[in-house]
DNA sequence: TACGATACGGACCGCTGGTCCGCTTCTCGA
DNA sequence: TCGAGAAGCGGACCAGCGGTCCGTATCGTA
């Protein structure tokens, strides 16, 4: 166990890496127009200094993706209802996937970046195997679902409903405004559970 | 109108490339494994013979993808049900869904391929206006979705969850077989369309 | 066969993510 | 306070990519 304290001006480093890279991925149009050397020149650091303190580029965006997950992850895993555990299931789902939207639509920039960084595949990380299995209990326990088997792959369809590069589609290039889409998915999600919706 | 016809050893040299390509992508775990060096040399030519042929590498996927796309196409546009048009929505909906997966699943890396290197997003590409208008045109026929403001968005929902990398997860490294994946997908399909599942 | 149009091919370019190592800066015990 | 050594810095550097260019070889035609 030899945990030492990192340096001061190491901690400084990575956050103003941090900052800096979270401002030109949100100021630039597409995340590929980012490179590392811009990041690090922003910052004022030498690239060195990026790579020791995130691993690779990967590494950075997930770490600021990471950061903007945390409370949502958090109020899921913790909070009161509709987005804690002490919801009923078929309030619970919609409310997740609304979240999880949102949470998309307010950080488009890092969540395509990250879902495009994302080595082959973004279904490889750890964050969608834990939303996928969250999702999936759920749906087992919502009557039109339990059981049949297919409660698996109806999470992995309603996780690629609030695709990031889809949600960038509609929001930024479709410009639809973002109560639309989340009534949209709202639709799409009831609909899916069986839930009532308004009639045509 | 200067209609040229292409020189022999040119429209010879364009087969081997697509051969070649088709065979590398076919054969290596990532897309990105398949370099445009690589597949000069897999074909016996020069790079420069490639980018002539094929412009970019988008290009060259596009065509390939393409030659396997176009047989779906000509059956969804002009063939007998539940393909063709003679085919009631709630019937031609799944079919058609069904049909993409499959389609996926026989080129999962051209279509993973595909989707990477489509620029920034899939979603600007006219197959896919294509296949989403269809789409959206024919959810706007069934009682369920009709006049709702929401088929477009449903329409787009149920394209992702034919993506081709989630395809690939699943068919691939989860292991799901084809035909499974089938159900899986149709029951969800149903169940967004109203129809009757089985129960569970 | 000879000649112009066409296509070939691989050296070359710009740019990227990522590495390396001589030098600077911090930390901490004395 | 000081100094030694660990920790970190930074930008020159590297390998590999997609894509271009142009001298040369090949094709089609009269």
């Amino acid at each position: 166990m030899t945990e030492r304290k990192p340096r001061k001006d190491a901690t400084r480093n990575r956050e103003a890496v941090f900052a800096a890279a979270d401002a030109l991925f949100a100021g630039c149009g597409s995340p590929e127009d980012v490179t590392m050397a811009d990041i690090a020149a922003a910052a004022g650091v030498g690239k060195g200094t990026l790579f020791r303190a995130y691993g690779d580029r990967t590494g950075l965006i997930r770490a600021l993706y990471g950061a903007r997950l945390e409370p949502v992850r958090t109020a899921v895993e913790s909070g009161p209802p509709p987005l804690g555990p002490d919801t009923p299931p078929p309030v619970r789902v919609p409310a997740l996937l609304d979240a999880l939207l949102c949470l998309k639509l307010d950080n488009r920039h890092l969540a395509v970046a990250l879902e495009a960084a994302g080595a082959d595949s973004p279904y490889r990380t750890e964050h969608y195997a834990h939303w996928h299995a969250l999702l999936r209990d759920l749906l087992e326990r919502i009557p039109a679902w339990a059981g049949t088997g297919s409660a698996d792959f109806a999470a992995h369809a309603l996780l690629a409903a609030t695709r990031a590069d889809l949600v960038a589609h509609l929001a930024g290039d479709g410009g639809v405004p973002r109560e639309e889409l989340r009534a949209r998915l709202a639709d799409f999600t009831a609909s899916v559970l069986g839930t009532a919706r308004p009639a045509g």
